[in-house]
DNA sequence: TAGATTGTTAATCGATTAACAATC
DNA sequence: TAGATTGTTAATCGATTAACAATC
């Protein structure tokens, strides 16, 4: 295990990605798949599927292709999705309620724990059966509770100081919302969401596209 | 500029980097810059923001480096930050008050001029000043308003067919927050973000993090 | 002018695609 | 067995890094 090679993000970022797309395929019944079909599927091409397959196993058959369900089992493995992790929100806003409210998450074993604010008026109500609590809590709730995954939805420089205080408080790893890009301390992953962005992006795109149709 | 050849993916998604670093700095009011030391700031080479930026133009002065405001400024503009885009919101869920509610897309020109919702319940409530109607509004609405993003808040299949609709009806991009992969209609652009996505990353992360450690 | 730092060409590295022998 | 399709090696493509002449 430990003697295999990293697996390349660009890998990485896709195995989510064939995950719901095999999904989809168990619901419409669908029980065996040939790289070329699922490629098609996901708009990529056959070489790559068997090539990103190939980094942890070979999980196909010759002359048959691939078992949807056994592949799909196995890249939920290889991402973790078996074992419960155990999360908390930072930030009782919108996006925290937003999250909290996320069926998806726990189907996938992300149990939201708690939501942890500063503001006294929402402290004590719950969201989606999940508790708001102080944040001066926060440290012992994690230390007790198991925590793994700390999910911060504060858009404030604040998240730096807090970030350390959940990294000696034993997380595992940071769902970042935050505007600004942070300092991995230690090495703890982090993964980074950055709305801002993303829709500045689109921005550009729709600018090029204007320019190429003209 | 129709001559020029695209620039590719990785650069256009390290743009609004660059856009938030050299903000930073504004409010640092550090007036000049250069390559190498933006590039330890972002933790990237100093050859890779020389040839980021000279896909776009030389923006800078050998022996004195970077101005930064007119840097900012550039990238800016390059990203469309200059003109003024009108977005409506697909769903007044959390997702959707979220968004509505993000300080930041206002100040970089994305103005939300409306939300759209089918529950009878929250049409005609406002979310930070933005009025919530009926999504059988919504066509008349893009073209009456001049609009030209949809947001998609809504995580069902049901988008399939509305994407459609705001297409034919005259919208320039797609920010899409719904689960699946979408179709791309036309040659209209669309930026995915899918959160269950960046979650597993994140857990599959935290994984090889164990392994490694142990 | 001398020093600094860019813009840009060349070298390297890594990721994607193509090809095909192995094998179900 | 013959046909299909994988696993894997080799070729290509593109992105990142290094190097340096141009120039402020």
């Amino acid at each position: 295990m430990y003697s295999k090679k990293k697996v390349s993000e660009a890998v990485i970022k896709r195995l989510p990605r064939y995950y719901r797309h095999l999904s989809e395929l168990i619901d419409a019944n669908i029980e065996r798949i040939s790289s070329t079909e699922l490629a098609k599927k996901m708009r990529i091409t056959a070489s790559q599927v068997r090539q990103d397959l190939n980094n942890f196993g070979g999980f196909g058959q010759q002359g048959y292709g691939y078992n949807v369900r056994l592949l799909r089992d196995e890249i939920g493995n290889i991402l973790g999705l078996d074992q419960e992790l155990g999360c908390i929100i930072i930030g009782g806003g919108n996006l925290g309620h937003a999250i909290a409210n996320y069926r998806n998450f726990a189907k996938r074993g992300f149990k939201i724990k708690g939501i942890f604010d500063i503001d006294e008026n929402v402290v004590g109500t719950t969201v989606n059966g999940i508790k708001i609590y102080h944040t001066n809590s926060m440290i012992d709730f994690i230390k007790e509770n198991k925590i793994d995954i700390a999910i911060f939805t504060i858009p404030t420089p604040a998240v730096k100081s807090m970030i350390d205080e959940v990294v000696s408080a034993g997380i595992k790893g940071i769902w970042n919302f935050s505007h600004f890009d942070m300092e991995i301390p230690k090495n703890i992953p982090i993964v980074n969401v950055h709305l801002s962005d993303s829709l500045m992006t689109l921005a550009y795109k729709i600018q090029e596209n204007e320019n190429f149709n003209i």
